[in-house]
Formats: structure tokens, C-alpha cells, sequence
DNA sequence: CGGAACGTTGAGCATAATCAACGACTGTGG
DNA sequence: CCACAGTCGTTGATTATGCTCAACGTTCCG
């Protein structure tokens, strides 16, 4: 049972420069954003940087919800499981976004890093206190929410209606979208940044079919790897597009 | 390109007694609930009641987002759509449920009438500032949108991870959780508040799939079906729980 | 009475899962 | 330095699950 208050923690010898918020590489991003510099005082006074390696278990399903967090670097996953192994990753979280399950008593989550992760973490109760103190905050994070919600809800449709191979493009289309930048040859590159078998579990696959399907993708010239497996080269965008919105 | 403000619109010839909020169904479980008595003034002048028949569309996605509702009678469902008209629902909503996408400008899901349903709409602009004005009713909204997040991805494992026979004894297990009634006989009996088609585009699968995993728990005597196909008892509640929770 | 909507059942097929083998790469210990 | 195990990804053969296409029964309503 690995919680966050009991996780190894790096610790330098003098408070870090960036564990001052106003040089913290989130703080015009995450829900911090929404404070001022004054104001944020009252965030740091219940906030602790934590620091995740990776493949580390920052929470339990069946944890008490004790605390949350806004994700300074580094990546997480949230996954529901079954009780005889099955997985879902239902969620990927990057820095600015926000970690845990408030309002609630017991996570019904795990939440995984991916990479090496800093977490700006704060006692749930705490939080949710402050909240009611800093409406701009409340509001930010009902945005957020919202806006996680309607991508549970486009995930829904994928899972659901999707085939294998409108999946695995959607997927690098997705990423692509978010995190991709143009190379001197011109083409798009992104860093996939989980490994096949996390692909498959946020996909709903096996690793064996994201594979063929990526080498499928390969094959077709759609798209090519550089420097080993993790990062893709879009080369063929239009039929990228195609492969994804079908008509 | 129906819209919640060009609907038709049943009104009776005198304010009807269930307009005024205190009588109303929903008073204690929509939003309003974090209403006083008299705060609820600022809603209610805001606020129109509707009602659209079933089968009618409240709001198609790509609509501009200007409305928002409480259920006040009925269900709609909440439909994503691929291009070539493959559908996944990916909510359902009941009395006291709130409906419609807030601080966004396009919607991207549709809306749908299931059965005959009441409503009490509101503009959007209006709505949200009065929700900045009464904190009680944004935490309020807040922990439904974390709860529904939640629901959602309690559904992506389904969707990705669960077989045909699991995702439909869960969806009967589900609803009998939620609005299941004993009867005499002692057992649980539930009425099914979709069609087959409806069921099918709800759990990601074809309607033929849905009918023959009923016949299966209906042949194996794990359910029974009354009243025609829209009422089913729970002949044994074990073996449903056990279909639903493997391991 | 005829047609439409809804649900069930059957036959055949396609897609993705399963089981298995193998290559590339990495870090470890002899 | 190299042998080795371990992890990760790919590929092949086979199978099973759920989809497609088709027919048919029932109910409801014009």
C-alpha cells in the first residue's frame, strides 16, 4: 500500500529555488493560476514537493482519499482494474494537471507515475477547505472538470465504436495534437510518451494489436519511428486524418 | 437543427402549481437543492419549463451552447457520434440530474428525449453567472461533475476491458442497484428504462449481441423477464453479482 | 388488414485475442 | 569483457468472440 505520505522522498539539503511558487514551472498553468502571488501564500503554507520515480504507485484503489496534488513534472496514470487483473488506463495526466479524487472518502483509482514525477501535494481536507476560500480557484477547477469529463466522454465513443486501427491512429493523432513539433524536414514529430503495453491499456487492446496496427501504420507510410520505438514521425498526415474521421 | 428554445413547449393556461419551485419534484435533489426558499427567486426568474416529447432531440452536437436544464421528469440520454453514424451513449440523466455543457461555446454531444421529459431550462450566460453568485450550488455542481467523471470512468473499463456477457449483467445490476424495487415474491424487479438498441448503443455492442446475452441469463435463470422486455426480475441476485465481479 | 417498430434467433464471417517464438537492447555479475 | 537474464517490441499461427446479414414472431397502430 504505497501512499503518498509515506513514498521515498528527495529531499535537498535547503528549500529547492523552484519550491518557491513564483519561479515554479507550473504556476501559470495548474490551478495555481488562479491565484495571485499574495494569495497563493495559503496554498504553500499546507503544500509539500514530492518527488515519484518511476513505475511508483503514488495511490491505491481503496486508499482513504487523503490527499491531491498538482503535477509539477513528469506524467501519471490513472487506472481502474479488475478484480482478476484486467486494467484500464482512463486517464493520462501531465504538468498543470490536477491528481486526486475529492469529495470522497475512498479512491476507486491507482494512480501510477509514468516517468520521474514532482508532485506539489496537499492534504485533501486542507484543499478542499481553501477551495471554498478561493472562488476563482473553485472555478478553475470546475472547468477542468468539465473539460475531463467531455474527454471521458470522446474516450467512451473510441472504446466503444472504434476499431483496432482507428484507435491506434486516433491515439498518435491525439498526441500529436497536444505535444507534437514541427523538424527541419518539415514533418511532425511526437515523443509517445508511455510504453506499447500502456497504449494498449489505454486503448482497450493487447499489445500484440497496437503493434501490428503500428506496424500496419509503418507499412502504409502513414508514419515512421525515430530513435527506437517512442517517437513517431507523421508522414503522411491527410491519411492519418482519414484513418481517424472516417466517413 | 432542433433547439431546447424552439421546441414546442406545453403550457398550461395558468402557471402550473409545479413551476413554483416549492412544489417542485426536484427541489430537494437538483441543484436547487443548496437553494433557500428565497434565494431560489434569483434561479426561478431565469429559469422556463419545457417539456419535450420522447424521442425529440433537446440539443444536437455542433450546436452553439446556450442552454442548460435541471431534469425536473423523464431521462434523456447523452450521445457521441462518429461521422458515419456509429453512436456510443455515453450518460443517461434522471430527475434532479443537470444537463447541457457550461463554459464552452459548441456543444459536442447530442441530447436526447428517451422518454417524455420536463425540464427546467435556463440560458447558459445567465446561469453561470448565478452560479458564481451562489457558492453553495458551484460546490454543489462541482462534486456532481467529479461524481459523473468518476461514473464515466468507471465505464471506460467496461467499454475497453469487459466482455459482452459482463457489461450486460452489469448494466441490469447497475439499474437494480439504483432503482431496482422488491416485490412481493421477495425479489428485485426492474424496469428497463431503454430499448435494446438503446442498451446496445450504451455498452458498445450490437442489439443482436444484447438480445442473446439476456436470453443467455434468462435461459440460465439468473433473470426472468415480466410484463414484456422492459421489466426484469433478478431471480438470482449470486450468480448476476458473480457474473459482474469475476475473478 | 397491412405496415412499422421492436425483439429474437440462426448461419457465416471478420476482427482482435491468445499462445508462442524470436530479435534488440540494457544492466548485472562472473 | 562477455555471458546472462530481463524487459520490450514484433511477428506468426490459431482460436474465440462478437459482428453482419437474414429471417421470423409479436405488438401496436393507422
Amino acid at each position: 500500500m504505497a501512499r503518498l505520505d509515506v513514498l521515498p522522498v528527495a529531499r535537498s539539503h535547503e528549500e529547492p529555488k523552484t519550491s518557491r511558487c513564483s519561479g515554479c514551472a507550473v504556476r501559470d498553468s495548474a490551478l495555481c493560476a488562479s491565484m495571485s502571488d499574495t494569495e497563493l501564500t495559503a496554498l504553500r503554507v499546507i503544500g509539500r514537493r514530492r518527488i515519484v520515480p518511476a513505475g511508483q504507485i503514488v495511490s491505491w484503489a481503496g486508499d482513504a482519499s487523503t490527499f491531491c496534488a498538482n503535477l509539477v513534472s513528469g506524467a501519471l496514470k490513472v487506472t481502474a482494474t479488475l478484480a482478476d487483473g484486467r486494467e484500464q488506463i482512463v486517464g493520462l495526466l501531465f504538468p498543470g494537471d490536477f491528481v486526486g479524487q475529492l469529495f470522497t472518502d475512498e479512491t476507486t483509482l491507482t494512480v501510477t507515475a509514468i516517468v520521474d514525477t514532482d508532485l506539489c501535494g496537499y492534504p485533501r481536507a486542507a484543499f478542499e477547505t481553501l477551495l471554498g476560500d478561493y472562488p476563482r480557484m473553485e472555478r478553475m477547477l470546475l472547468r477542468r472538470t468539465m473539460a475531463s469529463l467531455n474527454e471521458a466522454r470522446e474516450r467512451m465513443l473510441s472504446l466503444g465504436r472504434k476499431n483496432a486501427q482507428e484507435r491506434v491512429a486516433g491515439f498518435i493523432f491525439d498526441l500529436a495534437a497536444r505535444a507534437g513539433s514541427r523538424g527541419a524536414d518539415g514533418l511532425l514529430h511526437v515523443s509517445i510518451p508511455v510504453s506499447r503495453g500502456e497504449m494498449a491499456d489505454y486503448l482497450g487492446l493487447t499489445i500484440e494489436t497496437v503493434s501490428r496496427q503500428l506496424t500496419r501504420l509503418r507499412t502504409n507510410e502513414v508514419i515512421a519511428f525515430a530513435n527506437g520505438d517512442r517517437v513517431c514521425t507523421i508522414k503522411n498526415p491527410e491519411e492519418l486524418s482519414e484513418i481517424v474521421n472516417p466517413d
